[in-house]
DNA sequence: TCTGGGGTCCTAGGACCC
DNA sequence: TCTGGGGTCCTAGGACCC
């Protein structure tokens, strides 16, 4: 055992589907099993996905499509663009077979949860985290990695690292690996759940590379570094528990509809007209999920790649709850036009909708908006909408459509 | 020519109130 | 009229995650 086992200590483990996007695809297309495989984002833009054979022959994640696809194409990559519809009903299936095995799951992700496995002996430990993995593979055809740990930064660090071994075959607990505290010296610090790529670079500029260097610099310096959440990730790799397994669903804080434009561009009315649209299917989240909203932030933003970072964002506060789209574009559109500027080309925009209420609580004001309806703006030439050249046709409407796996 | 979208949290600074 | 500090709330921006 690397520690000395404290009283009270949490089981926490981590779930998380293999590849998942792609592990999705070949479901559905099994066609591309054996051949490397890659699923691009909104835009076909890049890559948000890749098998194994994709990793080896060098694809990294991020990598802009255009860049690669003679490259894809040479090598006889099978390439789809994403397919959400699909993600989510095989991450039902994943979560209902996870679920039959502990109530205790935090549903972290479209292909990760974090289970407590607290009231289980450690003797049992092992197979029960062998079971689950061997049934999800067996009732819905996704491999999973399993991490387990003391505490959530633990088992992302174990799962990561059961990844990188193959010898783990695929699941990895703390209390297995020898020797923990100087293991920590060879992993790189931006490899740590929490730890991005700004707080990397910062700590490497101060001569922080490893894991082990970051559970050694004081408390002040990492507070400096990055904030109260970097300080507490330090401290759950020191073994403490500090991020909480979250077993109810927090309700939806805030909702966001936002794309960027097939190209860049500098029309208002263009803009205008992607904004409202943005805005209608924001409203239809809100009606999906039976909310209003009486907050919004509205943003426009830059093309990053071609160094032009300008980024604008205004927060409106309507006078009431709102889910009708005229009315908070009535509320919207002055400001896009303000923050808009004729001497700028812009590549992204969209809405957040923020103090989201249900429904059922909205009070209708006793005197008659005073606000004047805005004829929304329609039939322009939509250069900002994206393109999908490689979605899969086949849709899951339930269950019984997606084939059945056997081991 | 073409480089994702959605979500949460934290912080600094300003407005406002007492 | 002049004086000031502390608390709270809001916003814009920037991190992080998947």
């Amino acid at each position: 055992m690397g520690f000395k086992q404290k009283v009270m200590e949490k089981k926490i483990a981590i779930i998380d589907c293999n590849n998942f996007y792609v592990s999705c695809e070949r479901l559905m297309n099994p066609i591309s099993i054996g051949k490397p495989t890659v699923v691009l984002s909104n835009n076909d833009g890049c890559v948000i996905a890749r098998s194994q054979e994709a990793k080896d022959l060098g694809i990294k994640m991020g990598d802009p499509y255009f860049t690669q696809k003679d490259f894809m194409n040479k090598h006889g990559f099978c390439v789809y663009s994403s397919n959400y519809n699909l993600y989510g009903d095989i991450s039902d299936r994943v979560f209902s077979v996870i679920k039959k095995y502990s109530l205790n799951v935090e549903v972290y992700s479209i292909d990760e949860s974090f289970v407590d496995f607290s009231n289980i002996n450690f003797e049992n430990l092992k197979d029960v985290l062998e079971k689950i993995k061997f049934e999800v593979k067996r009732q819905v055809g996704i491999p999973v990695s399993i991490g387990v740990g003391p505490n959530k930064t633990l088992a992302k660090l174990t799962s990561y690292m059961a990844k990188q071994d193959k010898t783990y075959n695929g699941l990895c607990s703390f209390w297995d690996i020898v020797n923990f505290r100087n293991l920590l010296y060879s992993v790189d610090v931006s490899d740590v759940w929490g730890i991005g790529r700004k707080w990397s670079k910062k700590m490497k500029s101060f001569g922080i590379e490893s894991v082990g260097q970051f559970v050694n610099t004081s408390d002040g310096l990492v507070q400096q570094l990055t904030n109260i959440n970097g300080l507490r990730t330090k401290y759950e790799l020191l073994g403490s528990y500090c991020f909480h397994v979250q077993l109810k669903p927090k309700l939806k804080k805030n909702l966001t509809s936002s794309r960027s434009f097939g190209q860049d561009i500098n029309s208002l009315d263009q803009i205008s007209e992607a904004m409202y649209n943005y805005i209608k299917s924001g409203v239809k989240k809100l009606n999906q999920n039976k909310m209003a909203t009486t907050t919004a932030t509205i943003f426009l933003s830059g093309n990053t790649h071609k160094d032009q970072n300008h980024s604008k964002s205004k927060t409106i506060t309507f006078d009431k709850s709102m889910n009708d789209e005229i009315e908070i574009w009535s509320q919207i559109s002055k400001h896009l036009e303000d923050m808009y500027s004729n001497l700028k080309t812009y590549k992204k925009c969209g809405v957040t909708f923020h103090n989201l209420v249900p429904q059922n609580v909205i009070q209708n004001t006793l005197f008659p908006s005073n606000f004047e309806k805005l004829i929304p703006p329609i039939n322009k030439q939509k250069k900002w909408e994206m393109k999908q050249e490689f979605k899969s046709q086949k849709f899951t409407t339930s269950w019984n459509e997606l084939p059945l796996v056997f081991s």
